[in-house]
DNA sequence: GATTATATGTCAACAAAGCTGACTTGTTTT
DNA sequence: AAAACAAGTCAGCTTTGTTGACATATAATC
């Protein structure tokens, strides 16, 4: 007979590879699925997400964060613009920069596709404490490249504050 | 002056949301680059992983796993199989199906592939406790689809288990 | 004030990986 | 014998990523 629990210390994390995959898949398919009457993809609800989350966002920001190339989120942005859901402002402070912002037709869709994430993560707070979900966080926030945490932890803390004072501070 | 900290109960998760999206990110990032080597993309990676931590999966299962089409994963597959890292087999108890298992040549990739992974997850634990890890792990369960959590138990559970006993139950 | 660097936009061509729909071949179930 | 099922395949299309080259406006620097 094999043990079926493993030895402490001895770890594949073969598990939580898997829940990441699983979590993931099922994370994002809500938003998919309203993406898709729209005709719209997970790219342009990234960029919803983010310029929503953080008005004000630069393009060089906005790549920074997506790891994209220009062309690429050109493409999705054009779209974006064109149907009146993101807005371009030019930069005081630095005049080459364009600014984005939704506009209330973009804060709509945003809504909408950030709705069953919400909802998702209040089932998961339904049952479990507090504590619990903060260990979550800090093991997702450890997930991330030490090298961007304190940019992400900058940009959680901005995106909590911001809500719709829009920040012109434009770093 | 704003308050900085949500009053409790008020939750908009935006935060949460945004974890997802990083940690995925930087989590997939260590095997793109592996991939890229080998000209292979991500949906190699997911088929190299289901059926290295499971082998004997049917193409039913892999589908249902991956929730992607037939043909998609068709084009994926055939790469695989073309150069030597997947094998099928016929199904003992029923013949319709086709069994795929990683050669020994799939397997080192495999094991290449969630090297950067596990190296990940060792860092986390380094700075974290077990029980800090086993919430975090509590709360990814609970962020799948209730309908899925079941299936998601029994694989990981089986793959587990498995290891290089191929199993042969083909549900 | 001229030069260099930066931020953005854009053209073209291509690749990865998803999709739909239709049809075939074995095999099992009824 | 007929129906259902597992898998394979053909063709064509879409989304979203890539490279490389080049243009324009603005800012920073020598």
């Amino acid at each position: 007979m094999k043990k079926v629990k493993e030895e402490s210390g001895t770890h594949d994390y073969k598990d939580a590879i898997e829940l990441m995959f699983f979590s993931y898949r099922d994370f994002i398919s809500d938003p998919d699925a309203i993406l898709q009457k729209h005709g719209f993809g997970r790219a342009h609800h990234r960029v919803l997400h983010f310029v929503g989350c953080n008005p004000g966002l630069s393009i060089a920001n906005l790549l920074d964060i997506l790891r994209v190339t220009k062309q690429s989120l050109a493409r999705i942005l054009r779209d974006l613009i064109d149907e009146g859901y993101i807005n371009q402002k030019i930069g005081i402070l630095d005049r080459r920069k364009r600014l984005l912002f939704l506009t209330a037709k973009g804060h709509k869709l945003h809504d909408s596709l950030i709705a069953p994430q919400i909802s998702r993560f209040e089932q998961v707070t339904a049952e479990v404490d507090t504590a619990t979900f903060n260990s979550w966080k800090e093991v997702m926030r450890l997930m991330i490249n030490p090298t961007d945490r304190e940019n992400v932890d900058n940009l959680i803390a901005t995106s909590r504050n911001a809500k719709n004072a829009a920040l012109e501070k434009e770093n």
